[in-house]
DNA sequence: CGAGGCCTTGAACGAAATCAAAGTCAGTGG
DNA sequence: CCACTGACTTTGATTTCGTTCAAGGCCTCG
């Protein structure tokens, strides 16, 4: 790997880059081809030395910057290697709708393939390292090597997929099993990169998760309690424990029509009292 | 374009053909890649001759047949060339949710290139006429023709922003809305099929909309019926008549939080009468 | 210490779902 | 031809989940 360093703002400004603001990064500045493949989250292959020798570049964004913007010229995708953020679409009446919030193996930038332009916006949620992948040289790439051409394929049908699961998700999942659902697929995504799956610190605002899930952060704020108050986490802030992630995976509404006949009364287990929990999660878990 | 006849059980069975139920057709049954081309909803482009020479099958299927399930194994996507389709994913619970009404140059199967098994399944809502395109094949041209390869990335990634914006709509509109839309677009589409955009068939049931938008059936019923008395639409069984597109692009939600501090009554523009029309659509025309 | 985000919690409202009951239509078979 | 069946649709009444509005608390950072 070279170590060099380059004066991000001139090469962009002759079109060699980004139209970003992301700079250079001080340390592991070029990844190989090897390097990228092993970090996706997708089964890797392994490519001859030759192409290894043309490495792509990591660029730094600092929290809170813009990776990309709605309607910028489309010429490259992102691979997170460090750090978190969020994509997000904007509606015509200027409402934001967050999409994703990618992390460390995850690609950014599909939806800029069509027109040429990104319809989305990526945000820096913590200073991040990315690495900056020309589509042109991508997909010069795939041509010689099958393999990676299928790879690049299946993570956009991945991407399409995991869109599907929201829409079909969205509309059949309560609010609370929404919540619980996104707080064990973080703690999922954690675990991949090395961390705890159980306890961890959100990233985002309620207002953003709400946004994800499309609910209000109050609905999101009160639902936190309500799992924490059923034990099933903690929450301190950001923080966030699980305490019992079998109960989240179980956590659903009675679904549309389904389980009407099912017990009306299922929380009360240890039937701490007579009291039924009026409020609480009038959800029901399934053993 | 050759016209032959085909056992298509047989050769199905012997791996040559996808394991659906679809038939060869009668009249055109194979299609050049420049016809395919063509066919697509995006920008055509032109290929040598020698490639038109191997040219992609045509399938038949009948109105409520499968033309893949969820789970089989992915060899192929289906570009419509003729006839009306419904695609749809089960939640954990069996109810279904759909993604998309696939029609003439629309391609249907990108979710099964992820896993190699499709994670939806397509039914036909009349009888159909598919071409067969093996995704080896595809890709393999893909890798001769570069603007073919522009143009297979590019198609998945208009499905990736359309279900984007499938998101986003679904959290930002109220249900009149939705359906307004979806009348909209829907008439958008048969138009660019030469059909009219004001005056259609729906070729869905009522649940299948609501499916569609997130909506339950009897609220898609009473919505198209609150359109019809506001005049801007007729609705006779399944014909549906657009008399107002204006009217039913701007019907809007006033926007979550957004525009509070817009003007509450900005409907009065023109003004046809000082009544106004209490119950209908507490939407808001925005000019 | 003060200001401004961010978060929590309560109360009331409301859009759409659910429940329920007719009504319409196409196709079938007597 | 017509009654019958079953799928689809309409419409009404009621319920409910989540939003919206509101107010106060907490934490961070300058």
């Amino acid at each position: 790997m070279h170590t060099i360093t380059v004066n991000s703002q001139a090469e962009r400004a002759a079109g060699a880059m980004p139209a970003g603001c992301g700079t250079p990064r001080g340390q592991p500045l070029w990844s190989s081809l090897q390097d990228i493949i092993k970090l996706l989250n997708i089964p890797p292959i392994t490519v001859d030395e030759s192409d290894n020798n043309q490495p792509f570049l990591h660029l730094a964004f600092k929290h809170g910057h813009h990776i990309h913007s709605v309607g910028q010229p489309f010429d490259a995708l992102y691979l997170v290697n460090a750090g978190f953020l969020k994509t997000v679409v904007s509606d015509e009446f200027g409402s934001e709708h967050i999409l994703n919030f990618p992390m460390r193996g995850d690609l950014i930038g599909f939806d800029g393939v069509y027109r040429q332009s990104y319809t989305s916006e990526a945000v820096a949620l913590s200073d991040c390292d990315l690495i900056y992948l020309p589509f042109y040289r991508l997909t010069a790439l795939c041509r010689k090597h099958p393999e990676l051409e299928a790879l690049l394929y299946g993570a956009m049908s991945q991407e399409l997929v995991r869109k599907q699961a929201m829409i079909a998700t969205r509309s059949a999942l309560t609010a609370e099993a929404r919540v619980a659902r996104f707080l064990l697929a973080l703690g999922e995504r954690y675990a991949r990169n090395g961390y705890s799956s159980n306890l961890f610190n959100l990233r985002m605002t309620r207002s953003e998760i709400g946004s994800y899930l499309g609910l209000s952060l109050e609905t999101v704020s009160r639902t936190l309690s309500a799992l924490a108050v059923a034990g099933m986490i903690d929450v301190d802030q950001r923080t966030i424990r699980i305490n019992n992630p079998d109960a989240l995976t179980a956590l659903r509404r009675l679904p549309p029509s389904a389980s009407r006949h099912a017990r009306p009364d299922c929380s009360g287990a240890g039937s701490k009292s007579a009291v039924p929990q009026p409020e609480q999660l009038h959800a029901v878990l399934l053993d």
